[in-house]
DNA sequence: CATTTTATTTACGTTAACGTCAGCTTCCCC
DNA sequence: GGGGAAGCTGACGTTAACGTAAATAAAATG
């Protein structure tokens, strides 16, 4: 009943990473696969880590943050305070993102403005084809 | 009747930028200032050059391709595939910061998602006042 | 004239998240 | 036993867009 281990190879396999990724994911603290040797085994729950870690960059939070949050989770001690923590660097970030969201969506809306100009002025100059 | 010249510093107070980011982006043959001795002294063609700088930053445009946009409009020869080219890049970066904000949005929808999630604990846990 | 202020060149430093060798060990397969 | 395949540890390289510091000059100001 000893759960499944993978080989470094595995892993990148599965999640689309290079083993470089993971050996400085590693060299940075985020996860901590046992070893055989000189061998990198990675568990289950390495595996559960490395998927929040990319969803963390999903979501825009830089490798240290997602080590700091995943350290949170880790002292299973004080578990509310840390959920707080967390929940509270969840609603920062949500924020940000939609602060960069909405600017994007400007430039979006200037950037479509400005090609409608060229767009009249190269169909007045019929070197495009009106729709 | 000479149009107006302005020092370096005139121009970082009016465009928020620092020195540096000038002569940074005449080195990189983005701005060509003319010079009294040694000091530049930027013209209203500066001006408006640097402004389509800074739209570009907004837009997403490196720096490189930026300058090549400029690059594009000086030749003023062939003026007209010049500007359809302009046009065409202008349609790339604009389909390329739609993915982007399609895929921040999805990033958006499942952090919200997984905050309801916490939300919820906390609520339960009686942590939070539950709204 | 003595100070500030403003500007100049040169050139190394910064940051993030890996990429890319080089050189060495280990393991499995036939 | 030979030889790929897979892994390992350094350790330097990359990229973009400037930041920052040092040493110097010129100009404006009182």
């Amino acid at each position: 009943m000893s759960d499944p281990r993978f080989t470094i190879g595995e892993m990148c396999e599965a999640f689309s990473v290079t083993p470089r990724t993971l050996r400085f994911y590693e060299s940075k603290e985020l996860l901590y696969p046992q070893r055989i040797g000189q061998k990198r085994l990675f568990t289950k729950s390495d595996r559960a880590r490395l998927k929040l870690i990319l969803q963390g960059k999903r979501f825009g939070f830089s490798l240290e943050e997602i080590r700091q949050l995943l350290e949170l989770y880790n002292i299973d001690d004080q578990q509310n305070t840390q959920l707080t923590r967390t929940y509270e660097l969840g609603l920062e970030r949500l924020a940000a993102m939609k602060a960069q969201r909405d600017e994007l969506n400007n430039a979006i809306e200037d950037l479509t403005e400005q090609l409608g100009w060229v767009d009249t002025a190269l169909t007045e100059r019929g070197l495009k084809a009106a729709e």
